[in-house]
DNA sequence: GTTGCCATGTAAACTGTTACATGATTTC
DNA sequence: GAAATCATGTAACAGTTTACATGGCAAC
């Protein structure tokens, strides 16, 4: 059986990993954004819960309290917890950082509440580790093509390099974050 | 006809727009990154490539000078060309802030080149008011939730705060680059 | 003469989008 | 009893990925 995922099956996954919710839950959640850039329409979150439930990732079931409209709620089963954990624990790679960014920061979002603070903190090296030696070569390339560019072309790569900049940034102060609480936590 | 286009086909055209090339040649810019996130693999770019010419946008020639290999040149056609600018022009949306960022830096990328300064600064006036607008919300999202998330859910978010911050901060310097080349042509 | 790159493409499987459909239950 | 919202889904379509297929040319 396959476990491959799209990255809205492994968004569903960490969702549910916090409690068990509906489908509909799952789509407020995604409506209410802030929350990536997932979409919330039924064409893409009812299927999606169907082929992990087919993978035997989750498992959902009717809630029939006399009272209650149909709803059928989803929670992991033991199969979800092992491949979401997998999925949570590979390691950053080059590729990951120039062209799934989104996926490492969902992945991230979900790191401490899965896999705990000493995985969180190895993510953020590996983390830094490769944006540090990606940077330099973003720079080059902006440094020997600025002459045959147009300025929009110029300053929009500038803009990446800028994002890429304040990620790495980013990951060396939230990496002390964990420092700080396992010294406390000693 | 519909002349409804996906990201990487106003990718190719943005591409063509500078000068006619070959499936192939799109294909090693992609490769070689640094443009994007698009995929260089042929199943991707020669469809698409064939749905442009269907609609009428792009006109592949075989070039055949005696010893060089089968190459199909595509060229934009004026229709082509009306396409990729009304797309280019098209207004800063919040929506697009939220979940098409990427397509919005290519458009800006492709901005100077294909309409001129002033639309560029057009562009990024509107891209700051909805960066300006958009981004207290996403605080305030953030300030109410704190207390419920994660340490590395919070700090995701902030990543992502962090983020539109930057992009605020260089579409006002890129906006001061517009300003003074205006000034020096007066 | 075989390895490897240039250059083109196709086919099947999968995912997501858009739009529609359905029915129950609150709320006014 | 009408409108809004809860809650589930399906169908048609478009686009991407992955993998395969092909053949010319160049270098060794």
């Amino acid at each position: 059986m396959n476990t491959n995922n799209s990255l809205l099956g492994f968004a569903l996954l960490g969702l549910l990993h916090q409690h068990p919710m509906s489908g509909y839950d799952l789509r407020k959640i995604f409506a209410s954004s802030a929350m990536g850039s997932f979409s919330d329409s039924p064409g893409a979150i009812y299927p999606a819960l169907a082929r992990l439930e087919v993978q035997g990732l989750i498992r959902g079931k009717v809630e029939n309290s006399a009272s209650l409209r149909k709803r059928r709620l989803f929670k992991l089963a033991p199969k979800g917890v092992t491949a979401f954990r997998a999925w949570v624990k590979r390691p950053v790679r080059r590729d990951d950082v120039i062209r799934r960014l989104g996926e490492l920061m969902l992945r991230f979002a979900f790191t401490d509440q899965s896999l705990g603070d000493r995985q969180a903190a190895l993510f953020l090296k590996q983390f830094e580790a490769e944006l540090a030696g990606y940077i330099p070569s973003l720079k080059q390339y902006l440094d020997t093509n600025v002459s045959k560019m147009p300025l929009s072309g110029r300053l929009a790569l500038e803009c990446g390099i800028q994002e890429y900049e304040a990620r790495l940034k980013w990951a060396r102060t939230s990496l002390a974050f964990y420092d700080r609480r396992k010294r406390n936590k000693l």
